[in-house]
DNA sequence: CGATGGTTTGACTTATCTCAAGATGGGTGG
DNA sequence: CCACCCATCTTGAGATAAGTCAAACCATCG
């Protein structure tokens, strides 16, 4: 389990850039110098706590961000006060990354738990598509994942009602969990309160919950406290109208499939 | 006007990337050289028939496509035969701009109206990235722009009724349109039937109706045939929590401001 | 001038929201 | 170690936005 909780994270520096590493394996093969490069990377180390703002609206990007420990969530807050959650940035994730060009943010990014995120210079990605091809190509795929993703998410709010979306979202999560553990489990820790969902998901909290209850009631999941167990992978999968590959990208020879 | 009709649009080809090149003008300073090495671009020009799918689900890409002439939807097609619209492409958009990494489609792009696509030699994109860097940072901007006006799709499914949703769109469309043509209109053609509205907006064609109508009724629009006249341009973007910078991007001295 | 695809309208159903009140549970200070 | 507190979760009842079904209307085009 890559560490969402709340504990120290103090982690050595040699081991925050595993959840960048394994993700970016998953996508294109990369050689031992390859990952030598990535772990080697000098990068300042910043804490933030739970609740903290990562990025705020407008920020001026300075650095390539990686999300090392902990969880985020993207988010647009309305005039009304409101808000969007736009996904979510789990360890291994790039919270921004772009280069040649500055840029602001249009969104602001939250730490849902205390979380260490890396500030890596642009000088070193450049290197990356100078030097190092096939990370280069890790990242474009990276990039396109995320806009994968988020075009997944419209489609979730745009024509699926409250049922489905819930079910795709904890499908499109546990997918996404065990990429970043490296392994297949049937159940998940979900730290995120249900308000956060209803924020993803554009729904009330009420509705979240009874949305739950009735997934736990179908017997398609099981809650033990906020931890999600799939009871019923194949029946979700159908609800969901789920397609496990996050679609599209063709990658020769990844890491094991995703379910 | 950039042809969105049904006309033949048989432009030579020399000014088929006029729309590309007023966009990327729009997003960085290019050069007089940057614009001569955009315009000697050699593509194969591929003519598409209303309804034709220019890009199909799982194909894989095997150019950077580039709208010409016409407009487009991109969208997913559910097992129930549902479908979500994830956004138009206009006259001198992308419909595929990537490099170094095969890549297949997880979205079809569907040709609303008789439109013009020019297919891009990945090698082409390759050479502005290594000798003409201002283009290749307003290749990065556009992608960007992209990036971000998806994330605002998201918001307006998850966070707004159909009447804020509408206006939204409505005024996104404009701004849009206002860059794509180089000029500040108070109206623009709507090639877009109500059915495709609502598969945007996810809504149903019945009450994307009658939310426009609702629109027009208090006097935030005018309607005839398939022209949308923004009547009170203060009244819609306080409506729609609209703000018209697509946010976010720091263009140091782009072309004239939107709106 | 009749087909055809698109738009408009009406009447009824339903999903989701709102408001409001309890229940739970884990964390903190005494 | 207990008791209290706050955030979160749960549940109920009533209100409303949006969906469904069905029919009429309208314009465009062969």
């Amino acid at each position: 389990m890559v560490g969402f909780q709340d504990d120290p994270g103090g982690g050595n520096k040699s081991t925050l850039l595993h959840a960048l590493v394994r993700k970016l394996s998953a996508l294109g093969n990369l050689s031992r110098e390859d990952i030598a490069f990535i772990e080697a990377t000098k990068a300042e180390w910043k804490p933030f706590r739970k609740g903290a703002e990562i990025v705020r609206v407008g920020d001026r990007y300075k650095a390539v961000l990686v999300m090392c420990e902990g969880w985020a969530y993207r988010c647009h807050t309305f005039s009304n006060g409101r808000r969007q959650i736009l996904g979510f940035v789990l360890p291994g994730d790039f919270i921004a990354l772009h280069v040649n060009f500055p840029r602001a943010a249009d969104h602001s990014v939250v730490a849902i738990c205390k979380s260490t995120v890396a500030m890596i210079p642009f000088a070193r990605i450049e290197e990356i598509h100078r030097n190092h091809p096939r990370i280069a190509a890790a990242l474009s795929y990276s990039t396109a994942e995320d806009h994968m993703r988020l075009g997944a998410h419209v489609s979730r709010l745009g024509r699926r009602d409250s049922y489905e979306r819930m079910a795709h979202f904890l499908l499109e999560l546990w997918d996404r969990l065990n990429v970043a553990n490296g392994a297949v489990s049937d159940s998940f820790d979900l730290p995120l309160t249900q308000e956060e969902i209803g924020d993803l998901l554009g729904m009330t909290v009420v509705h979240v919950n009874r949305t739950l209850k009735r997934l736990e009631a179908s017997g398609l999941i099981v809650r033990q406290r906020r931890r999600i167990r799939i009871a019923d992978l194949a029946a979700l999968k159908a609800l969901a109208d789920y397609d496990s590959a996050p679609g599209s990208i063709v990658v020769p020879n990844a890491g094991q499939g995703i379910s």
